[in-house]
DNA sequence: CCTTTTCTTGAGAGCGCTGCCAAAAACAGG
DNA sequence: CCTGTTTTTGGCAGCGCTCTCAAGAAAAGG
């Protein structure tokens, strides 16, 4: 019973080793009554095929790995990467391949786990979270090494590379355009770090839907978070004070955190400041008020990356490929108008 | 540079592949100079090993999967699962075991990602996430399997099995208590679903609170959830009617999903219904009332699950072992007093 | 200085599977 | 019935590493 192995079969069935790995691979060329009676051994021994062993002989150990650098140490908080997460696990799912996941939780262990991603014979591939400025050296060293990679979100250095993302700039341009349509004109933002690619291109956004429907950007009103509730929080704190009558927040765990702060200080919600978040996660409809935010489509973001990443390793795509995602603005209460 | 082998870094050396793969397994008998030199050759050749052939001959692959059943993936809203994720990678970091994830998204796939688990030489040892009655299935397989197996929360079966759990009845109990200690009188509260251990464990301690201390139970006061803030939200809404002053809730998220019910309907909190929710994560803090909760350690629990794992793999232990954690109750806003 | 013990090193047999190549069998065509 | 073609099957050489065993070198003891 224990530790079967192709011999084994081969012998039980009457075949040599060959025919019974070429049932188990599904190759061709078997005839029907020596397939039948190889999958029967197979079915009622109970045989596994070792995937060491044939990770060797093939060179491909049909798993894939999903990097999350200590810049996302947040994934506990933010509910973002546990969705990303569900959607690599579901794509690997759907085409046979094991997931391992690295989550760096410091900043010296982001050294550290290099050599265990790279090491041969033990990925296929990699995804990568990034969009931070610290990321780009484990990207660097994974191009280096060679390794099939698709990063999620737009890195800094975005030539060369594959990944996958959504259009900030104009999703952020959008929803303050929604803001500035229902006649609001003191719109403030809490804007994600200066140093990640998603913090520069929404607050982008929102700079352009200021300028260009003109009414003009007034730097006290825009503070940096920095994707938590509390940062959100903070940052909505700084801001009361120069009154604003409405908020774009770049994530909704930030716009959580600044709701808070507005109900604490005894202003209403969208009558004094109306609100809109980014993500959609269900997070936004947890709070009294219901959020009016982006919505993307993040699970979606998970299976597209690993579905990219496979035909890169199965037919070796060369040019790099750049997959744009498309966003959605939800209206819900916070808003203040269902105007679009 | 491309593909170095053991035998490369020998020849470089001036040794035989055995004395290499010595070093790189830090033997001991290597003498200092010949350690050194190979050392450096490895270093700046940049030499890895290749983890299947590793895994292939010495019959261990250094890896450990982490099962989430379906039962869980279900409610992935519920943050509790990223904390334990956390943990759980991180143990694995520490011990430079890597971590395999096996998010199952649908029912189905519950049957087809055993084969996957199982397949020898492919992981060492296995946490499942349980609690559900849905999840013997998979565990006895496992069991049957010879799978090395530490399972997250008390399975239903607990016999022969190895597990990591907390004190659900008395830490519901404590938490009962410091309502029913602060004069509440109707104390309600939102289950977690009777096919869950946790679900019906808080919901003993809740029942042997409000009997031992004289309350009584009431059982139009206690409304099933199933550990999403919708499922907290529509059991309060049932609840509501029969005039609750106080509500114990069997998880944070739940609780906010009450709490937002209880805002909807012009009440305060704490003045009018108190709340205890359970679990101390993050999202216990994002509302407006700051809620008061019982603590787990969920990232300490994934760690020390992933530690009971090693210790099984490694030194084969015997007797399955059973881990309770303690846990804290949290005193904040939402439960009306700091009386403990 | 020789024998015994201990330390260091190399040789070689697998680990279980894949995939090429060639042999055998089955099938066609004349 | 023989030859040529195609399909099915078996043989076998690896994949890169670990680990036991024994040989050789060094250290210790008499």
């Amino acid at each position: 019973m224990s530790h079967l192995t192709l011999e084994d079969i081969a012998e039980q069935a009457r075949v040599s080793r060959s025919t019974v790995s070429r049932v188990v691979n599904n190759h061709p060329n078997v005839s029907e009554d020596v397939r039948k009676r190889v999958l029967g051994v197979i079915q009622n021994t109970g045989y596994q095929p070792h995937a060491a062993a044939r990770a060797l002989a093939s060179q491909r150990s049909w798993t894939i790995g999903l990097i999350l650098p200590h810049s996302v140490s947040f994934f506990f908080t933010d509910p973002y990467y546990p969705h990303l997460t569900k959607g690599v696990a579901q794509g690997c799912n759907q085409h046979n391949y094991t997931l391992a996941l690295f989550l760096v939780d410091t900043k010296e262990n982001e050294e550290k786990i290099f050599p265990g991603v790279a090491r041969k014979g033990f990925l296929d591939g990699v995804v990568v979270q990034s969009g931070h400025h610290g990321d780009q050296g484990i990207i660097g060293r994974m191009i280096d090494a060679n390794i099939p990679l698709v990063v999620a979100g737009r890195p800094f250095r975005s030539d060369n590379v594959s990944y996958i993302d959504i259009d900030n700039v104009n999703s952020a341009y959008h929803a303050v355009s929604h803001l500035i349509r229902l006649g609001r004109k003191r719109i403030g933002t809490i804007s994600g770090p200066g140093n990640s690619t998603v913090g520069i291109d929404r607050l982008q956004g929102y700079r352009k839907a200021m300028t260009e429907r003109g009414l003009g950007i007034d730097e006290t009103l825009i503070a940096e978070g920095d994707f938590t509730e509390t940062g959100g929080y903070y940052a909505m704190r700084k801001l009361l004070s120069y009154k604003p009558d409405a908020i774009f927040a770049a994530s909704d765990v930030m716009a959580m955190g600044a709701m808070r702060a507005v109900a604490e200080a005894n202003l209403n919600i969208p009558e004094d400041v109306a609100f809109v978040g980014f993500d959609d996660l269900p997070i936004a409809t947890y709070s009294d008020i219901q959020l009016t935010t982006v919505r993307q489509p993040v699970v979606q973001f998970g299976i597209l990356a690993v579905e990219t990443l496979i035909d890169l390793i199965e037919n070796g795509i060369k040019p790099p490929r750049h997959i744009i995602l498309d966003t959605e603005l939800i209206i819900r209460e916070s808003c203040g108008g269902s105007h679009r």
